[in-house]
DNA sequence: TTGAAAGCGCTAACAA
DNA sequence: TTGTTAGCGCTTTCAA
C-alpha cells in the first residue's frame, strides 16, 4: 500500500552517486574520481565543471565502496576500546586519539568495556566486521591470543593501559607499579606505619600491578605486608566507603590509606568525612581527578597522564597503519605524585 | 624490491573472502551469505559445515561490503558529535546513546564539535562520506540549512543540547532558561538583591537561553536587570576565575552569583575560595558535577540530565532509521534544582 | 587528458 | 535447500 500523504509521493530523492555527477557534469565517471581523490592528470577547466555538479547534487563521496576496490583497502576508522566512553579518564585518552588521527582523515568507532571479557570479544568483532584499520584496545580478557590471526594478517594493533597477554604488540602503560610504590614511600616517609591498601578487582592488570608496587614498597622498608589491611574487588564509589568505612571503624584503625583508583579514592574521601577523620587520616590516591584541589584537605594523588596515553598510542598506531614493522614494544607514560594535603597528614598520636 | 627480513616472505596471510569460506567448505557463496545473515534456508549440516570453515579461516562478515548492494543500505552505523569527547557530560551522553545502539549492532563514530562551526561541517561531512545511518549532533553553526539536502534524503537526524536552525528536526534540549530562571528565583528567595551572571560565549544556544531565562526571571521578581552584571564569553575555568575576581573585588559586589556552565561554576568556585567569600557570597552553578557535594559548602546546582538526553536521542535516532516519519518534535529534558549549600548561603548583613 | 571495462566482497533476484 | 548471475559505487588497469 502506498501512503497518501507522504511528502514524496515518488519517493525520496536518492541519494547521488558518481554516475549522476558524471553525467552532470558531462564526463566519464573516472574523471570524476580523479577530481574528488585529488589526483593528478585532470585539466582545470573539466576540475571546475567537476566540482559545480557535486555542489549542484549536493555529492559525497561513498569511502565505503571506494575502499572496496582500492589498494590496501583503507576504510580510514579505527576501532578504539575505551574502559567507558563515559569515564574522564577514558575521555581524555579518546580525545588526544581523535586529535592525532582528525588530521589523516581517521575516524574513530568508540566503544565501551565495562571490564566485561565478553564484551571485548563482541566489540573486537564488531571493529573487525567494519574492516577498521587499526585497533586500540583496553582489555580485560586473560587472554588476547585470539587476535593472533589479525597480527599475522599485519591489522595495527595498540594496547593502552593494559598489555596484552599471549600476543606480541605495542602497549601503551602508566608505571603502575612504580607509582603505587611512590604513593607507599611518601606515607612511610611522613611516619606512617599503619598503611591500609584499597583496591580494584584483581582480574584487571593495572589493579594488581599497583597493589603489588605498593606492598612490595612496604616490603622493602621493613613493613610486614601480612600487617596491612589490603581489601580487593572495589569497582564503584559505594563499595569503596564501606570498606573505608570498615577499617577506620576497626579496632586498629589505619593512620594512612591507599586507594588504587578514582572512584574508590571518592569512597574513602566519603567515609573519611562521614567519620570526621579527613584531617588525621593520610589518604593517597591514584588517578588525579578534576576538583582534587578544592577539597578539604586536598588529595595527594599519583596522577596518570590520559592524554599522554592516548597520543603516543595514536602516533604509534598511525606508524603501524604507515607500514611500521618494527619489534613490538612498551611504552611507560610515568605517573606523578602531586601533593595536596591529605597525603601529609601525619599519624595521629 | 622484496624485503628479504620480512617474517611472511611471500607477503603476510591474506583476509579470507565468503568465496574462500564456500571453497573451504564446498558450498556456493550464497549459502555462506545466509549463514552469516542468519537468513533461513540452510539445512542444519550446511550450516554447521560453513560455520567450521568461518572459525577454521578466522572469517569476519565485511559490512561495508554487503551493505554496497543491500536494500536500504545500512552501514549499522551512526555519527556523533559532541562538544568534546573529553567532557564528563559529552560522555554521559555518549554513553547512553552507545548502550541504546550497541544492542542493534549499531557502532558509533563519535567526534568533537570544540564549538567550531568549520569543525561542525568538516565532521558532518565526514560522516556523510561514510554512509552512517544516522546523525546525532551538536551543534554551533548559525544555520544548519545546509543538511536540507540530507532531511529531504530522509536521513535519520536528531539535535542534542542545541536546536537546529534554519531546519525541521527532531531535537533534545535541557530546559536551560526554565532551570536558570529556577536559579534566580531560588538565591531572590534567600534574599538576595545584588546578583551576577557569569555565561559562557554568546554564539552557543544554551548561553543565550540561560541568560535570557535568568535575567528574565529577575525581571519578573522586580529587580532591575541593567543593574546587573552579567559577564560572557566565559569558556573555560580561569577566564571565569578572573570574571569572578573582579566581581567580587569591584566597589559593589555581589552577594550571590549564578554560573552558566561547570567549568564557569569551577572558576567562580577558585575566586571564591581566594577571596575568602566562599561562605559569605552565594552560588548556584548550571551542570551537576562529581564532588559537588564534598567541597565546602557543597555547591547548589541546576542539574541536567546527560544521560536521559542520550537515552532520548538514542530511541528518536532508532525510531527514524526504523522508518518513523512523524513530523519532526522538540524534547525536554527537565533539569533540577539539587540544594547543597553554596546557594542557600543569605546576603550578608 | 580522458574514459571503457573489469572487479573489490558482498546481497538481490531468480532459477534449479 | 542450494547456487548462479548481475550489480551496489567505486578504483584499477589499460587503451585511446
Amino acid at each position: 500500500m502506498t501512503t497518501m500523504s507522504n511528502r514524496y509521493p515518488s519517493g525520496p530523492p536518492a541519494r547521488p552517486t558518481m554516475r549522476h555527477v558524471a553525467a552532470l557534469a558531462g564526463v566519464g565517471i573516472k574523471t570524476v574520481s580523479r577530481v574528488m581523490n585529488d589526483e593528478p592528470g585532470v585539466s582545470e577547466a573539466t576540475r571546475q565543471r567537476v566540482l559545480q555538479a557535486t555542489e549542484q547534487l549536493n555529492y559525497e563521496l561513498d569511502l565505503n565502496a571506494g575502499n572496496l576496490r582500492r589498494t590496501g583497502r583503507r576504510t580510514q576508522s579505527i576501532g578504539l576500546l575505551l574502559p567507558s566512553v563515559a569515564n574522564p579518564f577514558s575521555g581524555e585518552i579518546h580525545r588526544a586519539i581523535e586529535d592525532a588521527l582528525a588530521p589523516r582523515g581517521i575516524a574513530v568507532f568508540a566503544s565501551s568495556l565495562d571490564d566485561d571479557a565478553d564484551r571485548e570479544r563482541a566489540l573486537v568483532s564488531a571493529f573487525l566486521r567494519r574492516r577498521v584499520d587499526g585497533l586500540v584496545l583496553t582489555i580485560i580478557a586473560r587472554s588476547q591470543a585470539y587476535l593472533m590471526p589479525e597480527t599475522a594478517r599485519q591489522l595495527p594493533l595498540v594496547f593502552i593501559d593494559r598489555e596484552p597477554v599471549g600476543l606480541d604488540a605495542d602497549a601503551v602503560v602508566t608505571d603502575n607499579a612504580e607509582g603505587a610504590a611512590t604513593a607507599a614511600r611518601h606515607l612511610l616517609r611522613h611516619g606512617h606505619r599503619k598503611l591500609a591498601y584499597l583496591g580494584d578487582r584483581p582480574d584487571i592488570q593495572t589493579a594488581r600491578e599497583r597493589r603489588r608496587g605498593f606492598l612490595e614498597a612496604l616490603g622493602h622498608e621493613g613493613i610486614a605486608t601480612s600487617t596491612i589491611p589490603a581489601v580487593d574487588g572495589l569497582h564503584d564509589e559505594e563499595s569503596a566507603r564501606q570498606a573505608a568505612l570498615a577499617l577506620l571503624q576497626s579496632e586498629d584503625p589505619p593512620t594512612a590509606i591507599f586507594s588504587s583508583q578514582n572512584l574508590v579514592t571518592f569512597g574513602a574521601m566519603r567515609a573519611l568525612r562521614e567519620t570526621g577523620r579527613g584531617h588525621e587520616v593520610a589518604l593517597v590516591g591514584f588517578d588525579d581527578f578534576k576538583l582534587a584541589d578544592m577539597v578539604e584537605p586536598g588529595i595527594t594523588v599519583i596522577a596518570q597522564h590520559p592524554d599522554r596515553i592516548g597520543a603516543k598510542a595514536a602516533e604509534r598506531i598511525l606508524a603501524r597503519i604507515d607500514g611500521d614493522r618494527e619489534p613490538a614494544e612498551r611504552y611507560v607514560v610515568p605517573s606523578e605524585l602531586i601533593v595536596r594535603g591529605s597525603g601529609e597528614i601525619p599519624p595521629a598520636n
